[in-house]
DNA sequence: GTTGCGTTTATTTTT
DNA sequence: TAAACGCAAC
């Protein structure tokens, strides 16, 4: 694409480069292109030194994509010098440098959410044993707070009888002061953090301030207070701030992000300029009519109107199915159809369901077809127990005062320092306030434990002061890395378990996988550290690494299977879109509690624009729910899409029923007449 | 320290 | 209904 091949408000946007830009990019608008070419236009053309151009995405995709194609445009010599990151990894770079001003030390932790659990779990439980209360609804409160940029000291006063927000008040506190002494962040405090050193050391502020003279920000609608706080720091002073974003397209508002955002640019921004690019060059007009036809229902939004200069293509089907079971046959034989007479493949087909329960029937029925399907989301491969458990060691080398890791550790595998030990050593801790590590270090000295503990804890204690000694020491960190594995025996206690031999053959594998992946990091960067690569592990590579990455799984021929929330930014020339329900879609929590049926229709509209070619919408009359059938009512989004946009299909379930059971011609009639006689 | 049972909970999850 | 987790008893 050169500036020639761009419509005129794609190229006002490139041209604009002076003064803050509210880029409003529909869906399929060639978002990504015009960005590229904006960076391109500001080193190439005008002479801007790359080291002055920041970059913000939400996802590490987006920012390799993005860095990617503006090597294509520039070269890879300038494209590196641009910093083109996530919002986590900046925050994550500039608090590894400067850090020290807020009291904490640079080699911190970076704690995901099961590090988080650990310990507010552990926090609940010494502020009231037999509190009853959720833990992840304690954190999800405390995240909440953060997000808002929110201090411990800060929260208002809570409801009479409101016992989660009295929890939260008291946990809230004492988390924070755990996570310090820990020296330890959560993924909120790598913001917050950021935004308070900014404003505590207006001096490291204006440094960065001096060096990103133009500063880009990619899914603008999804950034929450504390990411706007520091993109209107970082920009404040040029003030060249190019947002780019879709308020139709926000839909994680529940995770904290703030519409307001990009509906406020311009006040926030004063004499900003607006572009809206309303050219679609992805789907058909009936699919982008139904969009606009769905989406103008919000009243809260930024007036667009998606438009095609290509042809009106198919209506837009509307299957009407019997159950969960008759949705997912009607998907498959419509793939099988696709495939046979329309010499398409499996991967242009993609199911996209509301949520992830959903996904079970239609594995089961891609399966009994032999359809190969691929499943994105789910767990991910450093959620998983043995990884984190593994992680957890390499987490406790690098900083020692990471207590959630070393207790994570302590007794795993297994050697002899059991729940009683590990007591004593935390409450002498306590008493003594000294860290964990420390007393460990000479619990001789703790008079109550037994000698036999303690020549466990000697053991362990010199196991990881001689690993220690062995990274400082540096060289090849893969290799040193599995010879500790090797050493506690990691593999040893997998196969322990009581599983089956195929189960903890996976986890071992799992396991020596990180050790790859600590191989391929060191290949893929000029300086690596143990310190470094957990990072990367912590914000970078949430994915699957290897053949079961993200990536490879949508290059492979499958049907693909996942959430709509994931499938934001994606496109597919086929899409179903199951569980066009009330109570789905939008789902009933919306309806009910927080009634933000807008961000639910933003979801459905997400999935209408994710189809190129082809879209068919799919619900069931009734539904198994939690054991037993209910009857459903279909979405009020269909409804909104005006009759003459769809094509309704019913579908006869007799027939279609006794069709899948297989059989001979008077068989399957035999079953017809039965199944209509009932 | 392990095992199994019983209780709980079922929306989405870029980092 | 089913899976996952915590707790208690062995």
């Amino acid at each position: 694409m050169s500036l020639q091949t761009l419509n005129p408000q794609q190229r006002e946007a490139v041209l604009h480069t002076e003064g803050p830009l509210l880029l409003l990019a529909g869906a399929g608008s060639g978002k990504t292109g015009v960005v590229t070419h904006r960076i391109a236009h500001l080193v190439g053309t005008k002479g801007v030194a790359p080291e002055q151009v920041l970059a913000v995405t939400f996802t590490n995709k987006a920012a390799r994509e993005m860095q990617e194609r503006v090597a294509r445009l520039v070269g890879p010599r300038q494209a590196a010098a641009i910093t083109l990151s996530t919002f986590h990894s900046l925050c994550a770079r500039i608090l590894r440098s400067d850090i020290e001003s807020l009291g904490y030390k640079r080699n911190f932790s970076i704690y995901g959410a099961s590090d988080q659990q650990h310990l507010v779990r552990d926090l609940m439980a010494a502020i009231d044993a037999d509190h009853g209360l959720n833990a992840d609804h304690i954190l999800w409160k405390i995240s909440d707070a953060k997000n808002r940029l929110i201090a411990p000291d800060r929260l208002g006063p809570c409801m009479e009888g409101d016992v989660i927000g009295a929890m939260v008040r008291r946990v809230y506190p004492e988390y924070q002061k755990s996570l310090k002494s820990y020296n330890a962040l959560d993924f909120d405090d790598l913001l917050m953090l950021t935004v308070r050193l900014f404003d505590e050391h207006p001096q490291v502020l204006e440094r960065y301030q001096e060096r990103f003279r133009y500063v880009m920000v990619d899914e603008y609608q999804d950034t929450n207070a504390a990411q706007f706080e520091l993109v209107r720091r970082l920009a404040g002073k040029w003030c060249n701030l190019c947002v780019v974003g879709d308020d139709d397209q926000s839909i994680y508002g529940w995770r904290g992000a703030e519409p307001g955002n990009i509906l406020d640019f311009e006040r926030h921004f004063p004499g900003a300029r607006v572009i809206r690019l309303e050219q679609n060059y992805r789907s058909t007009g009936n699919i982008l009519a139904a969009a606009n036809a769905v989406i103008c229902q919000n009243q809260q939004r930024k007036e667009k109107r998606l438009w095609t200069a290509g042809d009106a293509g198919d209506k837009v089907s509307l299957v009407t199915c019997q159950d969960a079971d008759d949705e997912a046959r009607a998907v498959v034989e419509r793939v099988h159809q696709n495939l046979l007479q329309r010499q398409m493949h499996y991967r242009d087909h993609a199911i996209l369901l509301r949520t992830n329960a959903q996904t079970l029937v239609f594995e089961q029925e891609l399966r009994l077809s032999r359809i190969p399907y691929v499943l994105i989301g789910g767990q991910q491969f450093f959620d998983r127990k043995e990884v984190r458990d593994a992680i957890a060691y390499l987490r406790f080398l690098v900083n020692p005062f990471d207590e959630v890791n070393l207790l994570r550790i302590l007794n795993y595998p297994r050697r002899g320092i059991g729940r009683t030990t590990a007591d004593l050593l935390i409450r002498s801790s306590v008493s003594m306030q000294r860290p964990l590590w420390q007393v460990m270090r000479d619990a001789g000295a703790v008079e109550t434990i037994s000698p036999k503990a303690a020549e466990a804890i000697a053991g362990f204690v010199n196991l990881v002061e001689s690993y220690r000694k062995r990274y400082r020491t540096g060289g090849d960190l893969a290799a040193i890395t599995r010879s500790l594995f090797d050493t506690v025996g990691i593999a040893e206690e997998l196969r322990r378990a009581p599983e089956s031999r195929e189960q903890a053959d996976r986890r071992v594998e799992n396991v020596e996988e990180i050790v790859n992946a600590i191989a391929r990091y060191m290949a893929r960067e000029a300086n690596p550290t143990l310190t470094g690569f957990l990072e990367t592990v912590a914000l970078l590579d949430r994915d699957e690494p290897g053949d079961n990455s993200k990536e490879k799984k949508l290059a492979q021929d499958a049907v693909v299977l996942m959430s709509l929330h994931s499938s934001k930014g994606l496109e597919f020339p086929q899409v179903f879109l199951p569980g066009c329900e009330e109570g789905f879609l939008p789902h009933k929590k919306s309806v009910s509690e927080t009634y933000d049926v807008d961000e639910e229709r933003r979801l459905f509209y997400v999935g209408v624009t994710r189809a190129r070619t082809k879209l068919t919408l799919l619900h069931a009359q009734e539904r198994k729910k939690y054991g037993k059938m209910e009857p459903r009512d279909r979405s009020r989004f269909i409804d909104e899409i005006p009759q003459e946009l769809l094509r309704p299909e019913c579908r006869d379930i007799m027939v279609s029923e006794a069709c899948d059971e297989g059989g001979s011609l008077s068989a399957m009639f035999d079953r017809v007449m039965a199944l209509k006689g009932n």
